[in-house]
DNA sequence: TCCGTTGTTCTAAAAATATCGAACAATGTG
DNA sequence: CACATTGTTCGATATTTTTAGAACAACGGA
């Protein structure tokens, strides 16, 4: 398998970190990972179609936000903290960190368009 | 001038929360009401027309990151930061934090579409 | 070598966003 | 009232992003 381009942590943006984190699926992935170990792609969100997942994992990567390392069939990910901590001290635990907040309505609600 | 909608705290969604702040426009606007000014439109930015101005700051209320109120033919901006440390703790810091990082180098460099 | 597994790339299509001119609305001033 | 100021809305276009099927590549095992 080809060897996977990282942005090393000086290139880094924070506008690109966060559009990452802006989707659902990616932050959900990236919200397991934080729990701390090595996971291969294919553990995550078996109802999503394979193709998608991979450009999910491609964005996170280029944003910086994982690390992938292939090993054998697998392609085993890793969240960069150290890195990201590093250049964007607080955001990771910020944006991990389980929020509560139910609400029914739509932010969209009323003045949408 | 209409009454604008505002989310209230409980219905604020870190995923719309990290979209609007992942703009680099957005991001400015953000980093200067950080300041705690309360700041009209025009203040931002006088490069940009205003209809994509407006936009911009549609987007910011709408996920609940500033308030609007107008006064006169203006609308002062501030941002929510109670709501947002309330509900997203440390995110509105991490994101406003000044850094460094320079790179000429594009996140996109290699491996990009 | 023949398969099955895992994941990527290609391609196309759909959906969401961004941009911005023009027209408009609300307010304040002369 | 006429007019300038400030900002919104509308409409059109352009760009970006998302989704996903199909073909493909790499690897491991029987």
């Amino acid at each position: 398998m080809r060897e996977l381009h990282h942005p090393p942590r000086e290139c880094l943006e924070l506008t690109q970190v966060l559009h990452a984190l802006s989707d659902p699926i990616r932050l959900c992935i990236v919200r397991q990972l934080a729990l701390g170990e090595a996971l291969a792609c294919g553990t995550f969100c078996e109802t999503a179609p394979k193709s998608t997942m991979s450009h999910h994992f491609k964005v996170l990567r280029l944003s910086g936000v994982i690390h992938q390392r292939s090993e054998g069939t697998s392609c085993f990910n890793t969240l960069r903290r150290g890195d990201l901590d590093a250049r964007f001290p607080g955001l990771l635990d910020a944006i991990v960190r389980e929020e509560v907040g139910a609400c029914g309505n739509s932010v969209w609600e009323e003045d949408s368009r």
